[in-house]
DNA sequence: CACGGGATCGTCT
DNA sequence: GACGATCCCGTGT
Protein backbone atom coordinates (compact mmCIF):
# COMPACT_ATOMS: atom_id res chain seq x y z
CA UNK A 1 0.00 0.00 0.00
CA UNK A 2 1.27 3.51 -0.82
CA UNK A 3 2.10 6.13 1.82
CA UNK A 4 0.17 9.24 1.81
CA UNK A 5 2.41 12.35 -0.22
CA UNK A 6 3.73 14.87 1.31
CA UNK A 7 1.59 16.88 -1.17
CA UNK A 8 -1.67 15.14 0.55
CA UNK A 9 -0.43 17.17 3.64
CA UNK A 10 1.01 20.30 2.94
CA UNK A 11 -2.39 21.00 2.00
CA UNK A 12 -3.95 24.44 3.35
CA UNK A 13 -7.77 23.28 4.04
CA UNK A 14 -6.83 21.20 7.86
CA UNK A 15 -10.60 20.45 7.92
CA UNK A 16 -10.55 18.51 4.96
CA UNK A 17 -6.98 16.57 5.54
CA UNK A 18 -9.05 15.50 8.99
CA UNK A 19 -11.74 14.44 7.02
CA UNK A 20 -9.91 12.91 4.25
CA UNK A 21 -8.09 10.93 7.05
CA UNK A 22 -10.94 8.75 7.35
CA UNK A 23 -10.55 5.64 6.36
CA UNK A 24 -6.95 6.11 5.81
CA UNK A 25 -4.87 3.65 7.90
CA UNK A 26 -2.10 4.49 10.58
CA UNK A 27 1.27 2.21 11.13
CA UNK A 28 3.66 1.76 13.27
CA UNK A 29 7.01 -0.23 12.51
CA UNK A 30 8.85 -0.30 15.73
CA UNK A 31 11.18 -3.51 16.73
CA UNK A 32 10.40 -5.41 13.32
CA UNK A 33 6.92 -5.82 13.84
CA UNK A 34 3.77 -3.77 12.54
CA UNK A 35 1.18 -2.44 13.70
CA UNK A 36 -1.83 -0.50 11.90
CA UNK A 37 -5.49 0.50 12.53
CA UNK A 38 -7.77 2.31 9.96
CA UNK A 39 -8.50 5.78 11.25
CA UNK A 40 -12.24 6.48 12.10
CA UNK A 41 -11.93 9.42 14.20
CA UNK A 42 -9.86 12.82 13.66
CA UNK A 43 -10.25 16.53 14.88
CA UNK A 44 -8.95 19.67 13.43
CA UNK A 45 -6.86 22.33 15.10
CA UNK A 46 -6.21 25.46 13.18
CA UNK A 47 -3.64 27.89 14.74
CA UNK A 48 -3.00 30.68 14.68
CA UNK A 49 -6.40 31.44 15.07
CA UNK A 50 -7.91 28.60 17.03
CA UNK A 51 -7.92 29.05 20.72
CA UNK A 52 -7.81 25.55 21.51
CA UNK A 53 -4.16 24.96 19.76
CA UNK A 54 -1.49 24.44 21.32
CA UNK A 55 0.09 26.80 18.73
CA UNK A 56 -2.82 29.41 19.59
CA UNK A 57 -1.36 32.97 17.98
CA UNK A 58 1.83 31.41 16.95
CA UNK A 59 2.88 30.33 20.31
CA UNK A 60 6.12 28.58 19.92
CA UNK A 61 8.08 26.66 22.70
CA UNK A 62 10.17 23.16 22.66
CA UNK A 63 6.94 21.43 22.95
CA UNK A 64 4.83 23.10 19.81
CA UNK A 65 8.13 23.70 17.74
CA UNK A 66 7.35 20.71 15.19
CA UNK A 67 4.19 22.32 14.85
CA UNK A 68 5.50 25.18 12.92
CA UNK A 69 7.24 22.06 9.93
CA UNK A 70 6.10 21.46 6.61
CA UNK A 71 3.22 19.30 6.79
CA UNK A 72 3.77 15.62 7.10
CA UNK A 73 5.56 15.15 10.52
CA UNK A 74 4.45 13.96 13.83
CA UNK A 75 3.19 15.75 16.94
CA UNK A 76 3.16 13.93 19.88
CA UNK A 77 2.42 15.34 23.34
CA UNK A 78 1.90 13.87 26.53
CA UNK A 79 -1.51 14.66 28.50
CA UNK A 80 -2.67 13.65 32.25
CA UNK A 81 1.03 12.71 32.88
CA UNK A 82 0.04 9.62 30.83
CA UNK A 83 -1.09 9.06 27.21
CA UNK A 84 0.72 10.26 24.41
CA UNK A 85 -1.18 11.67 21.67
CA UNK A 86 -0.40 11.55 17.84
CA UNK A 87 -1.11 13.89 15.57
CA UNK A 88 -0.07 15.06 12.00
CA UNK A 89 1.38 18.65 10.99
CA UNK A 90 -0.29 19.63 8.07
CA UNK A 91 -0.13 22.65 5.70
CA UNK A 92 3.58 24.48 5.07
CA UNK A 93 6.46 25.52 6.98
CA UNK A 94 5.01 28.21 9.88
CA UNK A 95 1.00 27.31 9.20
CA UNK A 96 0.44 25.39 12.28
CA UNK A 97 -2.12 22.81 11.38
CA UNK A 98 -2.72 19.90 13.14
CA UNK A 99 -5.19 16.93 13.03
CA UNK A 100 -5.47 14.24 16.19
CA UNK A 101 -6.05 10.93 15.54
CA UNK A 102 -9.03 10.10 18.06
CA UNK A 103 -9.46 6.17 17.09
CA UNK A 104 -8.82 3.75 14.58
CA UNK A 105 -10.16 0.52 14.51
CA UNK A 106 -7.19 -2.28 14.75
CA UNK A 107 -6.05 -4.01 11.35
CA UNK A 108 -2.77 -5.22 11.90
CA UNK A 109 -0.75 -6.69 15.15
CA UNK A 110 -3.43 -7.50 17.36
CA UNK A 111 -2.00 -9.87 19.21
CA UNK A 112 1.25 -7.11 19.97
CA UNK A 113 -1.25 -3.96 20.42
CA UNK A 114 -3.15 -6.75 22.87
CA UNK A 115 0.01 -6.95 24.55
CA UNK A 116 1.29 -3.26 24.82
CA UNK A 117 -1.63 -2.33 26.19
CA UNK A 118 -1.87 -4.82 28.79
CA UNK A 119 1.64 -3.80 30.15
CA UNK A 120 1.12 0.05 30.01
CA UNK A 121 -2.10 0.08 31.30
CA UNK A 122 -1.10 -2.69 34.23
CA UNK A 123 -3.70 -5.46 32.54
CA UNK A 124 -6.23 -2.72 32.18
CA UNK A 125 -8.67 -4.32 29.37
CA UNK A 126 -10.81 -1.36 27.68
CA UNK A 127 -11.04 -1.37 23.60
CA UNK A 128 -7.23 -1.35 22.22
CA UNK A 129 -7.54 2.00 19.98
CA UNK A 130 -11.04 3.92 20.40
CA UNK A 131 -9.75 6.86 22.11
CA UNK A 132 -6.18 8.87 21.61
CA UNK A 133 -4.33 7.85 24.44
CA UNK A 134 -4.98 4.13 24.57
CA UNK A 135 -4.80 4.57 20.51
CA UNK A 136 -1.02 5.56 20.93
CA UNK A 137 -0.10 2.75 23.71
CA UNK A 138 -1.41 -0.06 21.16
CA UNK A 139 0.75 0.96 18.11
CA UNK A 140 3.85 1.87 20.90
CA UNK A 141 3.81 6.18 19.89
CA UNK A 142 5.56 7.53 22.67
CA UNK A 143 6.38 11.38 23.28
CA UNK A 144 10.16 10.64 21.03
CA UNK A 145 8.29 9.98 18.07
CA UNK A 146 7.32 13.96 18.20
CA UNK A 147 8.68 15.48 15.07
CA UNK A 148 9.78 12.12 13.03
CA UNK A 149 8.49 12.50 9.51
CA UNK A 150 5.62 10.63 8.06
CA UNK A 151 7.57 9.38 4.97
CA UNK A 152 10.03 7.81 7.33
CA UNK A 153 10.23 4.08 8.39
CA UNK A 154 8.50 3.91 11.50
CA UNK A 155 5.35 5.81 11.40
CA UNK A 156 3.15 6.79 8.76
CA UNK A 157 -0.28 6.64 7.06
CA UNK A 158 -1.58 4.40 4.23
CA UNK A 159 -4.23 4.77 1.48
CA UNK A 160 -5.71 1.30 1.27
CA UNK A 161 -8.68 2.13 -0.69
CA UNK A 162 -11.41 2.40 1.44
CA UNK A 163 -13.57 5.14 0.23
CA UNK A 164 -15.19 7.55 2.93
CA UNK A 165 -17.98 9.80 1.40
CA UNK A 166 -19.11 12.67 2.87
CA UNK A 167 -22.62 11.04 3.79
CA UNK A 168 -20.99 8.91 5.75
CA UNK A 169 -19.04 11.22 7.87
CA UNK A 170 -20.47 13.00 10.87
CA UNK A 171 -19.22 16.53 12.15
CA UNK A 172 -19.49 17.23 15.65
CA UNK A 173 -17.52 19.65 18.74
CA UNK A 174 -13.87 18.61 19.22
CA UNK A 175 -13.68 16.45 23.09
CA UNK A 176 -12.56 18.38 26.21
CA UNK A 177 -12.27 21.94 24.84
CA UNK A 178 -12.47 24.33 27.53
CA UNK A 179 -11.69 27.80 25.59
CA UNK A 180 -14.05 30.57 25.10
CA UNK A 181 -16.19 30.62 22.05
CA UNK A 182 -16.41 30.27 19.25
CA UNK A 183 -13.64 27.90 19.22
CA UNK A 184 -15.06 26.14 22.01
CA UNK A 185 -18.27 24.53 19.94
CA UNK A 186 -16.69 24.51 16.09
CA UNK A 187 -17.68 21.15 14.63
CA UNK A 188 -14.40 20.26 13.61
CA UNK A 189 -14.59 16.80 14.95
CA UNK A 190 -15.00 13.99 12.28
CA UNK A 191 -15.77 10.62 12.77
CA UNK A 192 -17.01 7.87 10.35
CA UNK A 193 -20.98 7.64 10.94
CA UNK A 194 -21.47 3.86 12.61
CA UNK A 195 -18.32 2.54 12.86
CA UNK A 196 -17.73 1.00 16.77
CA UNK A 197 -14.44 2.08 17.19
CA UNK A 198 -15.39 6.01 17.11
CA UNK A 199 -14.84 6.95 20.70
CA UNK A 200 -17.45 8.13 23.38
CA UNK A 201 -16.58 11.03 25.56
CA UNK A 202 -18.12 12.24 28.47
CA UNK A 203 -20.47 15.05 28.65
CA UNK A 204 -18.57 18.15 28.30
CA UNK A 205 -18.30 19.96 31.31
C1' DC B 1 -26.40 3.96 32.64
C1' DA B 2 -24.83 8.31 35.10
C1' DC B 3 -21.64 10.24 37.81
C1' DG B 4 -17.28 11.22 40.44
C1' DG B 5 -12.66 10.75 41.27
C1' DG B 6 -7.81 9.11 40.88
C1' DA B 7 -3.64 8.21 38.27
C1' DT B 8 0.73 10.71 36.89
C1' DC B 9 4.29 14.03 34.76
C1' DG B 10 5.92 17.24 31.06
C1' DT B 11 5.27 21.85 30.25
C1' DC B 12 4.85 26.55 31.18
C1' DT B 13 4.26 30.46 34.69
C1' DG C 1 3.10 24.88 41.62
C1' DA C 2 -0.92 24.26 38.69
C1' DC C 3 -2.91 22.01 35.11
C1' DG C 4 -4.21 19.24 30.98
C1' DA C 5 -6.99 17.87 23.18
C1' DT C 6 -7.63 10.99 28.77
C1' DC C 7 -9.03 6.69 30.51
C1' DC C 8 -10.62 3.41 33.85
C1' DC C 9 -13.06 1.94 37.77
C1' DG C 10 -16.14 2.17 41.79
C1' DT C 11 -20.48 3.50 43.37
C1' DG C 12 -25.44 4.21 43.14
C1' DT C 13 -29.80 3.54 40.72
Amino acid sequence: MPKLPKTFYRRSDVNQIAKDLLGKVLVTHKGGQITSGIIVETEAYKAPEDSASHAHNYRRTARTAVMFADGGVAYVYLIYGMYALFNVITNQKGQPHAVLIRALQPLDGLELMRRRRAVESGGKNGKLTQGPGVLSRALGITLADSGSDLMGSEIWIEDCGVGVTACEISESKRVGIRVPEPYRSVPWRYSIKTNPWVSHPKPER
